[in-house]
RNA sequence: GGGUCUAUAGCUCAGUUGGUUAGAGCGCACCCCUGAUAAGGGUGAGGUCACAAGUUCAAAUCUUGUUAGACCCA
């Protein structure tokens, strides 16, 4: 007879396998058409504690990679671990929308420089405005599509008029504590087009150059230093001599002084007379030969000893080494070339060089300069090397010392030494981004916030035409941020100035003239801490924020800029966490690049496996250090994925029909939850902690050998053969479903979807009133004492089961229900009989030693064995504990027949 | 070239203040079950802790150097 159907097999339609990539993008857009953001928000109204993520604004240009989504995913989790810990979350999403490549992009849309300078700037930016507006669609629903929850109807953009605004009274904040400064520092120059240019303009090309060597007499000692340069055009402006500190120089016999290490190369020097300590010459002044003006030597570490002579000609206004050292040591910032690239007036005003000069273009200069040099000039010939280049007119570059605008470090401001405050307050996560940052702000020179560019944030001030003094009174600069509140920055280069000049200023529009540089794009992100957090604008949570998230580059960016902004207007940090995450790089560790053919494209993976997995793979990389990710590694996290998804739908068909809980718990029902409580609290705590690979892997650990292969397994007899409603088996399905809930409330965060997917199938003792994960929040397992003697336990089952698959191997057992065990053991025999033999899966336990064992061994003093058992096998529940051949055994009998 | 960081089984990760024979899961191999079934269970094989020196009674752990890789800067 078939006892199949009197059984209570396990039952459930939540399906075995996902369907990931077919199924997830119908949740999700479910999600987003029912607001689960702010359904979220309601949910939590008056929870009691909060959580603020303040998201990093990813770049508006161009589609989203696997760096994204790692960034967006964690953040994501963290959010939603807070939000079902029983928190009130905020994540308001942003984009930086302005900047020199999107700028780029819509110069190459037009059809090149030419084109572009056709329109106006106000065109130009409105293009800018739509290109940036296209990719925020587009990076937006990338994002939804990895199951990310934010506020997606609501997200800040750095162009909105809004935002544009505060950003501009982000820059007026600063300028009131007098921490805005206008100062020449030397930039990229494209003569021939006239303009500055940022780095990645610049190409590197071949170019012939003038390779001369100069000396420079120093009177005080009697001798010549000697300095190596390219550009004979920038000695003009010379003002020092750059000597590195750490190296030993020598005078020669001929009365010359360079590097010693470099003498064997400059044979026309002559042979060694003395070595000099470079430290003894410093602050000393040589003489220009080409002008008799001073030129004082100083130290620097930037000086090497690659080529030349370990002396190197300093001009401030055409070098960024120049300018930094001629910073430390007050040197002048001399500028006598115009924006066509040739010599101004300056020349003769300083004395630079004869008035003929003047007019003339820089490199039509260089053989007169030469000439003029006469016998100071040691050495000439011509040389071949890489040199900038404009990108578009391919001619090659100058630096050029310009006036910008910058943020001052130090002064009265002390704005290095607020930020350094307030990274001491900070906590980082790890803990080395302190060092990092912190070695960054100690070092960094004052902050070049001003672009000669179209797309950005005007640095929007007047400057008296006769004068040159800029007005920064703050009632004329809130009046032109209220005109940009309502209507953008874009207006500054529309309207004519007469239109922002505050009527009760008493100005006169006539006098004055508009700055028309733009902020450098970290400003407006930098910025994002006022126009978010601190406006009332987006409800994005409070200032400071609790955590700011970001790849470990951002150190030097977003960070810093924020934190700098913050420390300049607020005096204090922006956040309460920083934490950093590694970049994504190929199974042997590299960086993807498309030439290595290496890249992990993020919609690649939502199709072949799912974001789900993708999730999976986040949580289980240690993402404080690179992460690792490729096809493998994916299969990995999948096969992670299927177990999990398998134990809960087991959990759910064992708990099919339960409607009460019932509290009479069988020993290993008690265990399970003690044990369960324990892992879960300690995985709780490590999410806690953002340690999300530790603490997933621990679950992981957990569902795979406890829960799911043993605990799930014992109590099979008990579910599927067992009365209906006996309390022994009602009390397991009790058991599980108290489990089942606290663990999808502890894995919703990560693995939100299938948390969601589940909930659906759940009964109603697990379900409650919620209508979706949502409603859910974690909620902790109850103290219970099983009094389970777990070590020792696991230590026997272990130990039977390595003899019964030696048995099985040996083709003397099939099933393990054929065998009875016995054992001597106090502690096994003191256990409920029932329990016994489920967990060690035989049909009997028994005290008594019999012949014939088929195996025995010993624990300590204890000893066990494995035999046959001498009843027959229940053709209901397979145990080995009928009285006759084909009959039914005690429990399953009264079960059938009453 | 400089700064910061990383390196533990094929893969993903644990490994307390130095202290027995370095752990887990996955994957792999072999076996069982066919009442979780494109599932489930059992057993097992995998490591010179990147390499080399040093400190110590004792080093995956501390120090120095080397190699490889990542980020930032020059």
């Amino acid at each position: 007879m078939d006892y199949k159907d009197s059984l209570l097999l396990p039952k459930t339609n939540f399906p075995m396998r996902g369907g990931l990539p077919q199924k997830e993008p119908q949740r999700y857009k479910k999600w987003f058409e029912n607001d689960v953001y702010s359904k979220m928000k309601k949910n939590r109204e008056f929870a009691e504690g909060s959580f603020t993520l303040h998201d990093g604004p990813p770049y508006a240009n161009g589609h989203t990679h696997i760096g994204h989504a790692l960034n967006k995913i964690l953040k994501d989790v963290i959010v939603k671990f807070h939000y079902f810990d029983g928190k009130k979350v905020r994540f308001t999403p942003g984009w930086d929308c302005h900047g020199l490549p999107i700028e780029q992009q819509v110069e190459k849309k037009l059809g090149g420089k030419a084109k572009k300078e056709q329109k106006t700037t106000e065109e130009i930016r409105g293009l800018c405005r739509n290109h940036a507006k296209k990719f925020v669609e587009i990076q937006k629903e990338e994002f939804k599509s990895l199951g990310v929850v934010a506020d997606w109807e609501k997200p800040y953009l750095t162009m909105d008029y809004k935002f544009e605004a505060n950003i501009y009274r982000t820059l007026i904040g600063v300028a009131k504590e007098e921490l805005l400064v206008e100062r020449s520092k030397p930039v990229y120059w494209s003569w021939a087009e006239r303009t500055a240019l940022a780095e990645a303009e610049v190409e590197y090309e071949e170019k012939e150059s003038d390779s001369i060597f100069v000396a420079f007499e120093v009177p005080e000692i009697g001798s010549s230093i000697v300095i190596w340069t390219t550009t004979p055009w920038t000695l003009p402006a010379n003002v020092g001599i750059s000597l590195n500190p750490d190296e030993v120089y020598v005078e020669t016999e001929k009365g010359y002084i360079v590097a010693k290490e470099l003498l064997p190369n400059l044979d026309f020097l002559g042979e060694v007379k003395r070595e000099i300590d470079p430290k003894s010459l410093e602050n000393l002044i040589a003489k220009n030969p080409l002008n008799g003006r001073d030129s004082k030597i100083v130290l620097g570490d930037h000086v090497t000893l690659d080529s030349g002579t370990g002396a190197v000609h300093t001009a401030p206004g055409h070098g960024e080494d120049d300018y930094k050292i001629g910073l430390k040591y007050g040197l002048d910032v001399i500028m006598p070339v115009s924006e066509n690239g040739t010599y101004d007036e300056t020349l003769t005003r300083l004395g630079l060089l004869p008035e003929e000069f003047v007019g003339m273009h820089i490199f039509k200069a260089n053989p007169k300069i030469l000439e003029l040099l006469g016998d100071s000039l040691l050495s000439h010939s011509k040389m071949r090397h890489s040199y900038p280049h404009c990108w578009r007119s391919h001619t090659p570059l100058i630096f050029r010392a310009t006036k910008q605008w910058f943020i001052a470090m130090d002064g009265d401001g002390k704005l290095r030494e607020t930020a350094q405050e307030e990274i001491e307050k900070t906590r980082f996560v790890p803990e080395t981004g302190r060092n990092r940052i912190g070695s960054m702000v100690e070092n960094r020179p004052d902050w070049c916030i001003s672009r000669q560019r179209d797309w950005g944030v005007p640095i929007a001030l007047f400057r008296n035409k006769k004068t040159g003094e800029v007005i920064l009174d703050e009632k004329v600069l809130n009046f032109i941020a209220m005109i940009f509140e309502n209507e953008g920055t874009d207006v500054w280069y529309s309207k004519d100035i007469s239109y922002f000049v505050n009527p009760a200023s008493r100005l006169n529009p006539a006098d004055l003239e508009q700055v028309t540089d733009i902020l450098d794009v970290w400003f407006d992100s930098g910025a994002t801490w006022n126009a978010v957090l601190k406006s009332l604008d987006y409800d994005a949570g409070s200032y400071q924020a609790d955590l700011y998230l970001e790849g470990s580059d951002q150190h030097r960016g977003w960070f810093q800029s924020s934190l700098l902004l913050s420390s300049a207007v607020s005096k204090k940090a922006p956040y309460k966490t920083v934490l950093t995450h590694g970049f994504t790089v190929d199974a042997k560790g590299e960086k993807m690049s498309k030439s290595k053919g290496n890249v992990v494209a993020p919609d690649k993976v939502l199709k072949q496996y799912g974001s789900e997995i993708l999730r999976l793979w986040v949580a289980t990389s240690d993402f404080q250090h690179d992460l690792k990710i490729s096809d493998g590694i994916l299969k990995q996290s999948a096969e992670q994925y299927k177990k999990l998804r398998n134990t809960f739908r087991f959990l759910l068909a064992n708990i099919d029909g339960l409607e009460k809980l019932d509290t009479n718990y069988s020993i290993l029902d008690k265990w399970i939850l003690e044990k369960s409580k324990k892992v879960f609290d300690e995985v709780h705590t490590d999410f806690e902690n953002y340690e999300f690979a530790k603490g997933f892997s621990l679950l992981q650990n957990f569902v795979v050998t406890q829960l799911s292969g043993i605990y799930l397994d014992v109590c099979k007899d008990r579910l599927y053969c067992d009365g209906k409603e006996n309390s022994h088996r009602v009390a397991s399905q009790s058991a599980m479903a108290l489990i089942l809930k606290s663990l999808l409330g502890l894995i919703a965060p990560i693995l939100t979807y299938t948390a969601d997917e589940i909930l659906e199938y759940a009964p109603k003792v697990v379900k409650g009133d919620a209508e979706d994960i949502f409603d859910f929040t974690y909620e902790k397992l109850p103290e219970i004492e099983s009094g389970f003697e777990e070590k020792y336990l696991l230590e026997v089952r272990e130990k039977v089961n390595t003899e019964i698959d030696r048995l099985k191997k040996e083709k003397v057992v099939k099933n393990s229900l054929e065998l009875v065990l016995f054992t001597d053991s106090k502690l096994i025999q003191d256990l409920d009989r029932t329990e016994a033999e489920d967990f060690f899966l035989v049909s009997r336990v028994l005290r008594h030693d019999e012949d014939e064992k088929l195996a025995s061994f010993q624990i300590g003093e204890e000893n066990f064995s494995l035999l046959l058992g001498s009843k027959h096998r229940c053709p209901r529940c397979w145990k080995h504990r009928a009285e006759e051949e084909n009959g039914l055994c005690q429990r399953c009998d009264e079960v059938v027949n009453v």
